[in-house]
RNA sequence: AGGCGGGUAGCUCAGCGGCAGAGCGGGUGCCUUACAAGCACCGGGUCGCAGGUUCAAUCCCUGUCCCGCCUACCA
């Protein structure tokens, strides 16, 4: 690691290497600016704070594009607003992320010693998963490092770490005092693989293609008997009723009578449930399974009905499935209709798809089951987060999001919090053996807080992760403790995340944050996309289409990634994705290039320059310099594009704004600054041009000055080292990462000078488009002669007729106010209604000119009939506010004098 | 089933009431002393379809067809 030279340092002043190579001048920088604490913010400084939370990545994972684009996201918006003089705080941490890591150590343990964490124990298991936590743990916070996450290290948390552990304690207690956790028997969804209960949310629908399996049901008094249809024929082991719809003919007076169950023998009811049946669908009969169905749960409860539960913890047939003990639900269900097909009740079958629940983490089959777990009580949360977004105190970009949200919230259910994991914060509840009633508190207690007794067990569960990173905003600020910090940062500025866990996190954080800190915990939600292949494939492992951020950086830069992110990054909606390929780095690393390249131009030609006196000239605006049209226009676009760029990040307008700095730089800066600068920089440019030497240097330094400082935040590593280079002035800052953000000095706003400028640009554009139609190479150096309509433009023009020469690499340019037969062979084109004629060798080709003038002509005589037709309508004139009127005038007056030039031309061509 | 998005140049996407834009790709010509990872110029679109509102519709409204996502249900 060799520390970077400060500006003062003499041997780095005046140049570059000569080609751009990210991976040596990006290692150079990262720990420099840590160890300068320029990431660091003050929770005493005297600045308006500005604070964000990282959304904590697993701990044991590792950096994947969604993360690169989220931070990506995230650091623009920290940098930026540090520059714009915010205390702005980017906290980083990590997640313990329960079942995810808790797999994959077990999966590693099975591996390495061929033991299951039950060989090992409790206690020796999780020794285990910290063990691995210090190995693993930081790969991912260098990941983000390596891709110049500007994040205060100082601040870093673990939803493990002591304190935290402490408020995640803190807010169980709270909530049970207050009655918002409870525990009790529910139908919760159950992952067989990893053995514990899941949240709804954890839970992922797959449409999967099944057989809709009917058989009988006999009646015990042998009367007849009731079809009934499923796609879980093993179910039917669990099955304590039939229910049939109490309006529907076809089962009149069967309500009430029994049936003998034909494998297990014991009998159960035929019930009326309106809400159960539909009548339309099938036989009208539907078999019952309350432990296993959730509406067979609830209408089990309605019924009062008996809830056999069939499976165990693995999923496997219990001792209630009879014969079929031990068989998986698979096996079970071939062995029931065996069974049945030999009773002769198998009454038919056909296949339809139907939705399966998954388990998000172990992406195996989901059982609901009967289970006694932890509940948080969500409807008394979630009325305040609601009234919070309905009220603005909390904002969704894009603002569509919020319908989602309230969708979402309108209809929450309560959240099963415990697992049965290892890995995670123990819930702090002690079962007594005597009175059985959990004693909640904050320490192991002595004794039963309700009978006394000294017969406590903690008991075994963990609570799921995400009731950890709920508190994620306070939490990691020193919550439930009333520090400074959660003074200064609390509520945070801004969240930004990816939509998919709008409700694992984000919903779950304005609950949390409004109940423990009465206020909402960030202003403003960025929600943004997630990214896929080229294609629009979710990447994966399995499809092999997975792009590695790492990769990309070690080969291309971070800077290029980062930047090709913010390109992608516009307005997050459902459905839409980023579709990143790999051109899109290709691109990004090409800018940067031309970058390098621009600034080598600019150091090559400022050796003598001094930027204390052009500091100095300049102090009080452009009048102390007398600056040139070249000057007065980079100048004057340099303070427009500062004000467009801050007006789009502002907005969240993300691409928009790196594309705005991309065309400044590229297209305003090198193909049209730097080429008219070339000429007055020259050596041999002779007295007049010697005078003006520091003002051109002075110009160009500005130039990219304030495109470095405009994209410092996209591309951190390159704009720090060009910065470094540039010739600045005694007061500046020592790096970039403390300089300001550009912002629009309105004394360099120069219309005038844009205008011209414009004028010039056309009139140059038009030259060289007549020139490679015909095949002229530059070399000619032909005569161009200008015939303007009036005499405002003339004036312009004949004061930039060497630029327009210099530009268009033309021998000589004479303005004229009206046409008049040049007494040369000339090619024309329009520049608006600037006629544009190149003095040729030999005669044109009249055939070919008169049909490009005719072309042209067609086309200002179509818009001449457009806008004479808007005009004489008097609705239009009517109803149409003036100031567009005025503008169709003006543009009907242009395009008139356009046509008339035309008009001479063809006139001259016969 | 309900909700939310999207359908604009060959591709990826901006624009969302007042003459259709970008990047990439394509074509042509250039080693113009920062950059061939470059420069210059050129082609390319009845803005998904049908109605309606408006002086004016790619943009607003209604309907419709595709595509994607989310939530719920599925005996």
């Amino acid at each position: 690691m060799t520390t970077p030279t400060t500006p003062s340092s003499p041997e780095t002043q005046d140049t570059l290497e000569k080609t751009y190579d990210p991976s040596r001048l990006e290692k150079r920088w990262y720990d420099h600016w840590v160890e300068k604490k320029y990431f660091h913010a003050d929770a005493q400084a005297p600045k308006a704070p500005w604070s964000m939370v990282i959304p904590p990545p697993n701990v044991t994972g590792s950096l994947h594009m969604g993360h690169a684009l989220g931070s990506t996201i995230e650091d623009i918006f920290t940098r930026w607003r540090r520059m714009a003089a915010y205390n702005a705080m980017w906290l980083p941490g990590t997640d313990h992320a329960g079942i995810a890591t808790q797999t994959v150590v077990e999966r590693e343990l099975m591996k390495v010693e061929g033991k299951t964490r039950h060989d090992l124990g409790r206690d020796e298991f999780i020794k285990k998963v910290w063990n691995w936590r210090e190995r693993s743990g930081n790969r991912i916070l260098d990941q983000l490092k390596a891709l110049g996450c500007s994040l205060d290290w100082d601040r870093l948390k673990f939803t493990m770490d002591p304190d935290y552990s402490a408020a995640v304690i803190e807010c169980f207690v709270r909530l049970h005092e207050e009655g918002l956790i409870y525990r009790a028997e529910r139908l919760i969804n159950w992952d067989v693989e990893s053995r514990t209960a899941l949240s709804d949310l954890e839970v992922e629908y797959k449409e999967i293609q099944g057989e809709l399996y009917e058989f009988a049901y006999p009646l015990a008094d042998g009367s007849g008997e009731l079809v009934v249809a499923t796609t879980r024929t093993e179910t039917m082991l669990g099955d304590t009723a039939v229910a049939v719809h109490p309006d529907d003919p076809r089962h009149a007076g069967k309500i009430g009578k029994m049936i003998k169950h034909p494998i297990l023998g014991y009998e159960f009811p035929i019930i009326g449930d309106a809400t159960l049946v539909d009548m339309e669908f099938g036989t009208g009969a539907v078999k019952v399974t309350p432990a296993h169905d959730p509406n067979d749960f609830e209408c089990g409860k309605r019924h009062n009905l008996k809830m056999i539960s069939i499976l165990d913890v693995a999923g496997k047939i219990n001792d209630n499935g009879g014969p079929f003990k031990g068989l998986s639900a698979k096996e079970a269900r071939k062995a029931v209709k065996a069974k049945l097909a030999e009773l002769g009740l198998e009454r038919g079958s056909k296949t339809m798809t139907h939705s399966v629940g998954f388990s998000q983490r172990s992406d195996t089959i989901v059982e609901p089951m009967l289970s006694t777990q932890w509940f948080v009580k969500m409807e008394p949360l979630a009325a305040p987060a609601i009234a919070a977004v309905e009220e603005g105190k909390v904002k969704f970009v894009p603002e569509s999001w919020s319908k989602t949200y309230f969708h979402w919230m309108n209809n929450i259910k309560d959240w099963c919090i415990s697992r049965q994991l290892w890995w995670g914060h123990r819930v702090p509840a002690w079962h007594c053996a005597d009175c059985k009633v959990p004693t909640v508190a904050r320490t192991t207690p002595d004794r039963c807080a309700h009978c006394g007794s000294t017969k406590l067990t903690q008991d075994e569960d963990v609570l799921d992760t995400w009731f950890s990173s709920w508190l994620w905003p306070f939490a990691t600020l020193g919550w439930p403790n009333e520090t400074r910090e959660l003074k200064t940062f609390y509520p945070t500025t801004v969240l930004d995340t990816g939509y998919d866990i709008l409700f694992f996190w984000v919903a779950r954080m304005i609950m949390a944050g409004l109940h423990f800190m009465g206020k909402v915990p960030f202003r403003t939600v960025y929600l943004h996309t997630l990214v896929t292949d080229e294609k629009g494939e979710k990447m994966s492992k399995v499809k092999g289409n997975v792009i590695d951020p790492l990769d990309i950086i070690e080969k291309h830069g971070a800077d290029s990634l980062r930047f090709a992110l913010a390109w992608l990054t516009t307005s997050a909606s459902q459905g839409k994705n980023i579709k990143f390929a790999i051109g899109n780095v290709d691109d990004a690393r090409r800018f940067a290039n031309k970058i390098w390249n621009a600034t080598r131009f600019a150091l090559m030609n400022l050796q003598d320059y001094e930027p204390n006196r052009f500091a100095d000239r300049t102090a009080e605006g452009p009048d102390g310099a007398e600056f040139e049209l070249p000057e007065r226009w980079i100048l004057s676009r340099a303070q427009r594009v500062s004000d467009d760029v801050h007006k789009a990040l502002e907005e969240f307008r993300i691409a928009d704004a790196a594309q705005i700095i991309y065309h400044y730089i590229w297209n305003e800066v090198c193909d049209w600054y730097i080429e008219l600068a070339k000429g007055r920089l020259s050596k041999d440019a002779g007295p007049q041009a010697a005078e003006n030497r520091w003002k051109v240097q002075g110009a160009l330094v500005t130039a990219l000055d304030v495109a470095m400082r405009l994209l410092h935040p996209f591309m951190p590593f390159i704009t720090e080292e060009i910065w470094q280079k540039l010739p600045k002035p005694d007061t500046a800052p020592q790096s970039i990462v403390i300089t300001l953000y550009p912002i629009t000095d309105v004394r360099f706003v120069d219309e005038a000078g844009e205008a011209s400028m414009d004028l010039v640009q056309r009139v140059v554009t038009a030259i060289r488009s007549v020139r490679a139609e015909r095949n002229i190479p530059s070399i000619a150096r032909n005569a161009v002669i200008l015939t303007v309509a009036d005499d405002y433009k003339k004036t312009i023009l004949d004061g930039y007729k060497s630029i327009v020469a210099e530009q268009a690499k033309c021998k000589e340019v004479t303005v004229r106010r009206t046409g008049g037969a040049p007494s040369e062979p000339v090619a024309v084109a329009m520049a608006g209604d600037v006629e544009v004629m190149v003095v040729l060798e030999s005669a044109a080709d009249a055939g070919a000119e008169k049909d490009k003038l005719q072309k042209e002509r067609a086309k200002l005589v179509r818009d001449v009939e457009f806008y004479n037709k808007r005009l004489g309508n008097p609705a239009f004139v009517d109803k149409a506010p003036p100031d567009v009127i005025e503008k169709d005038k003006a543009r009907l007056a242009d395009t008139h004098a356009a046509l008339a030039k035309v008009d001479e031309a063809l006139a001259r061509l016969g």
